[in-house]
DNA sequence: TCAGAAATGGACTATAAATTCCATTTTTTA
DNA sequence: TAAAAAATGGAATTTATAGTCCATTTCTGA
């Protein structure tokens, strides 16, 4: 019935508001039971739905139609795609658009800059007030800090180490040429910040593992929960980002290392 | 497979820590990308989630009966009851977040993932699509690219570099450990790239006064338009980022290297 | 109160998704 | 390095769910 499907969530609630005056006994329950439940809706189906709104499922139907949508389908995709919120594949987005040569440098930017959104987005949802506190604390009262991340945490780890140098925090950047060497560097009281993402270097968890063994306290900067730090008796802030190839936009992992440095420094300068 | 299936969120991420060691290789993809898009479950079919790890529906099953579920269909259930129905959106949970853990870790991440947004957002709009594309075609044209940033953009030069290896780009990173003598490493055909932000090391910059005096292309990512770069012939891209004391969020910086990056290793390979 | 129109409930069908099965490939082990 | 075991991909099957249709009920207005 009437026009077309409402393409967003706001468009979806008005139409819900202008048609939910002139609605007969049925369809004024989903449509009252829809606006107290819209989370519900993308993980429903539709006998869920009409049985909450306490009506047939073909009533439901019927409510849905008279939204503008083709049926109860199309209206949960809009749900769908809206909670998804904005974590689409960029990986494949972004593939696809090197691919096709048309992908001039600017539609690349577009995308990254899209993709770096979303990961400062999803950062925020993610990390755990609690555990930051406690990878602060931790780092606040080591003696040394020492700091891992080969490859492509490098970046990270150098940055983090240049951040603590000016903040006058004593720290250490392992660069992981002399391999084990430097482990006896390493000593009671200190603690260690080890960075890594998805190839694991075999570096950075060999020294996690060596030094937990000796019950010194570890800070993991990692990718998701099953990473292989896992194991070990770790403080970890996992940072999801859009992978890409052999890169990782940082955004979100460069911006957790600035918190985790300006608070570490602060705190110690207390 | 084995025991009962998890009864709740936490159960399951224990579970899925528990087996991801021991995962082949196409289950270890599933387990990988449940971890990062947890919150895709409730919402999506067996063939988006397999479609997403990379993985055959059927090996997306295999995966969930691991986990001790019967199938997908049981998995997606204990999402969908736990689903928390769209958690505060960005800006409502910057709010709280400003209000309430005033002073604390949190605090100061809800500050910086701001900041980085509106550098990011900035960034799109400032870049300017002929200059990009400019830097793009003369480091492609290069016959090797020589890399430098010190300090604070130490990082950033790293991580181009990084990159530029993994797309086997001819590369170079002069940490400037050895002063002014590998500018004798810079011949005709290569490109410099320089990397400088605020208080601009000098040696970054002596390195683009000689090397431009020779003809050799410039480009440089830098801040503002008042850099000393300037002065020279260069290729310049601008990137203004909110500065917190002798600290940058470098995820509008990071973003335009990484697309540089991209952009020039697509464009060589072709 | 009765005719006509609108609304409703529930059975039926089509469709899309989950699940299973097995031939082929890869890895492990003797 | 050959045999056995495990893992994988893809087609075939089953199941669940959306969507349709129509007989019955409930409203509306003369």
């Amino acid at each position: 019935m009437e026009d077309r499907a409402p393409a967003s969530i706001k468009q979806f609630e008005e139409r819900l508001i202008d048609v939910s005056e002139s609605l007969p006994k049925r369809l004024r329950q989903c449509a009252d039971y829809v606006a107290a439940n819209k989370d519900r809706i993308a993980v429903s189906t539709v006998a869920e739905m009409a049985e909450g709104a306490g009506v047939q499922p073909s009533a439901f139907m019927r409510f849905c139609r008279i939204l503008g949508f083709s049926g109860f389908s199309e209206m949960q995709r809009l749900f769908r795609e809206f909670y998804a919120g904005g974590w689409p594949d960029y990986s494949t987005r972004l593939k696809h658009l090197r691919e096709k040569a048309e992908g001039s440098a600017s539609a690349l930017l577009g995308e990254f800059v899209d993709a770096g959104r979303a990961s400062l987005e999803n950062l925020l949802k993610t990390i755990d007030a609690k555990t930051l506190d406690d990878a602060v604390d931790t780092l606040a009262k080591a003696q040394m800090i020492h700091i891992i991340g080969l490859r492509r945490s490098f970046p990270v780890a150098s940055y983090i180490s240049y951040a603590f140098e000016k903040m006058n925090v004593p720290a250490m950047l392992h660069s992981g040429v002399g391999g084990l060497d430097n482990h006896n560097a390493i000593r009671t009281g200190d603690v260690l910040l080890a960075v890594t993402f998805s190839p694991y270097s075999a570096e950075t968890v060999d020294m996690v593992e060596a030094v937990s063994a000796r019950g010194i306290p570890v800070v993991a900067l990692t990718d998701t929960i099953v990473s292989p730090l896992r194991k070990f008796e770790t403080i970890t802030l996992s940072v999801s980002e859009v992978d890409f190839g052999a890169f990782r936009s940082l955004s979100a992992t460069l911006c957790l290392a600035i918190v985790l440095s300006v608070a570490v420094g602060t705190k110690r300068s207390e």
